[in-house]
DNA sequence: AAGATTAACTTTACAGTGTCAAAATCATCG
DNA sequence: CGATGATTTTGACACTGTAAAGTTAATCTT
């Protein structure tokens, strides 16, 4: 095998520079993160990463990957907490998606490529496309016969990522607000009318 | 008088760096972005932007100033092109959102504190309120009598804030197909939603 | 088992970056 | 004219990512 554990050096370098990267992330947010402090804290050389991933763009995009697993995470467990109704299935997606951001800012970052240019060198196939279908599942009852799942799915999505986002920012007031406070209630009032008949 | 025209030495740096900051920024996008660049192109040494703005940040916070600036005519403009109802003002901003956010992805970035950490050094007061002010105009006259007007206006900043953010991201898929196609009139016609009584 | 080959890692070097301290320049005022 | 203070330059430092060449360890071949 090429890729197994007890390798020559150092066993199992990349996942522990993902690790590494993801912990400069968390400690220090996007500015922290750099190639040869994720080297250093992996114990190896400056240069060791490079045989790992295509550069720095490879290795944020490795950690992308593991922050879409998080992610999907979150959203599944906010799922699982014992609720049963549709609505009260997507309103708890839509919760673990804010408390993702608010618990992993950096990661969040990175995933949407706001590290430098729009789109990170090869697009994150299988972590995020997994994300999206739990997003896709919970809005799927949602969505009226015949018509394009799309649409729900991007009303649900622009409303959570923009909202994760401009709160994260602190633009709508100070950050450490309690959770239910602010103007995510009202976020979620909008939420509970997607897919609903407009009155006549 | 000491900022104003023919001054000793440049005339006008500070302007010119922020200018200069602008260009790059549309040029190559935020990795583009440097100081060294910036004095180049506004000619002078690399050390002398430190004495217009506190290091980067300084400078980087500038240049959103006036990003918020160009946002906030983007929207007017498209207040302002003929639409009369309501409605249609709320419709047109939203349009001149994402119109600003194609045009000017890069300095969309960095107005909303994508370039590093979440905050930048002094936060942007004037034209950012300003464009605020916009948003909450054509807001008003969505919100219920004797309701809090932030949560229409989370609602629809959320909304358009997060598509502009997700399609510039290519999340909805290409970035270059026709404006009106993709999900964006599904989230216009959620927009059409709010402030509006749901069905009983 | 012994030599050859490949993969993992190190070393060295280079072009950039932001930032700081000191020196040089210039405009203006007294 | 001389002095003052803001402006800019020069030089240096500690970082960054990246590329090339050298070194070591594991695997393959015969």
């Amino acid at each position: 095998m090429t890729t197994a554990k007890t390798r020559h050096h150092h066993g199992d370098l990349k996942r522990a520079l993902i690790k590494a990267g993801i912990d400069l992330l968390e400690e220090g947010g996007l500015e922290a993160l750099s190639l040869r402090k994720c080297a250093a804290r992996a114990g190896v050389s400056h240069a060791a990463p490079a045989h790992h991933f295509a550069g720095l763009p490879g290795l944020i995009s490795a950690i992308a990957e593991e922050g879409f697993a998080i992610f999907s995470k979150y959203m599944t467990d906010a799922i699982d907490a014992g609720k049963q109704t549709d609505r009260e299935r997507l309103r708890s997606t839509c919760r673990g998606y804010l408390q993702f951001g608010l618990s992993h800012s950096g990661l969040l970052k990175v995933m949407f490529g706001e590290h430098g240019l729009g789109i990170h060198a090869p697009r994150n196939k299988r972590e995020e496309a997994d994300a999206y279908l739990i997003l896709r599942s919970v809005c799927a009852p949602f969505v009226p016969e015949g018509e394009d799942s799309q649409i729900v799915e991007a009303q649900v999505w622009s409303l959570i990522h923009g909202f994760t986002l401009l709160y994260l920012g602190g633009e709508f007031g100070c950050t450490d607000t309690p959770l239910e406070d602010s103007p995510f209630e009202a976020v979620m009032a909008l939420i509970d009318r997607i897919g609903t008949p407009a009155k006549a």
